[in-house]
DNA sequence: ATGACGATTTACT
DNA sequence: GTAAATCGTCATA
């Protein structure tokens, strides 16, 4: 069978596993038993007590981010603006509040069961181009069939949802700002996003640096 | 009980 | 660029 992430592959610091996120495959068996497979280009790492702009600011501790003090290897899919699904990667120590956001994949199996399930009951009003398929952590889950249900999934054992270490690494990394969380203070301006420049699917790109000279 | 808000996406001016 | 969609969660009362 396919080779996984397992417990100690997930055992770091968010801000160090997003960065080993970049270049690995994540995998969704879906209910007709195919695969939907896309490469990881874009992260973003959260949590501790600390960081504002994480579910688990200052300790927060409910049902609904109950995942995030799992055990590393755990997903945690939450829902958010009444509409969509978000999902991470629980990393860390055991109990420990942190995260790994999934916010962009470079679609590689089960491409046309993607696009059919990003179109479904909706109207675009172009044909939905190919690098907006899972160009967005809610494109992505919307892309994979990823729900609640999915909510608390140990990856290193489940047999619909798992990742694959990097077959091509990533080619032309990025590390900025965190993307929709400006209300987060300075937790907002720690650059602790990650992406592969060097991918046409990333959801958005830093600013370009502007030049000062004449 | 009520109201504000959200780790977003889409359409529209 | 701006605004709508849409509802669970949380803070306040």
């Amino acid at each position: 069978m396919s080779e996984r992430l397992l417990h100690a592959g997930y055992r770091h610091s968010p801000a160090v596993l997003a960065r080993e996120l970049l270049g690995c495959v994540l995998v969704r068996i879906d209910e007709r038993g195919e695969r939907l497979a896309g490469r990881i280009v874009e992260t973003e790492a959260y949590g501790g007590e600390e960081d504002q702009a994480s579910h688990s600011k200052n300790g927060h501790r409910s049902a609904r981010n109950e995942s995030m003090y799992g055990p590393p290897g755990l997903a945690y899919v939450y829902f958010t603006y009444g509409m969509h699904h978000c999902m991470n990667v629980v990393c860390g120590d055991p109990g420990e509040p942190v995260a790994v956001l999934i916010r962009a994949l470079e679609p590689i199996d089960g491409i046309e069961r993607m696009l059919s399930s990003r179109t479904n009951g909706k109207r675009f009003r172009r044909p939905l181009a190919e690098k907006h398929l899972c160009s967005g952590p809610a494109r992505l889950c919307q892309a994979l069939g990823l729900d609640l249900t999915f909510n608390g999934v140990d990856l290193t054992v489940d047999d619909r949802l798992w990742i694959e270490p990097r077959t091509t690494p990533p080619v032309r990394v990025v590390n900025t700002t965190r993307v929709g969380v400006d209300r987060a203070g300075e937790w907002a301006r720690k650059p602790l996003r990650w992406y592969d420049a060097a991918s046409a699917h990333v959801s958005r790109r830093a600013a370009p640096a502007t030049s000062d000279l004449p």
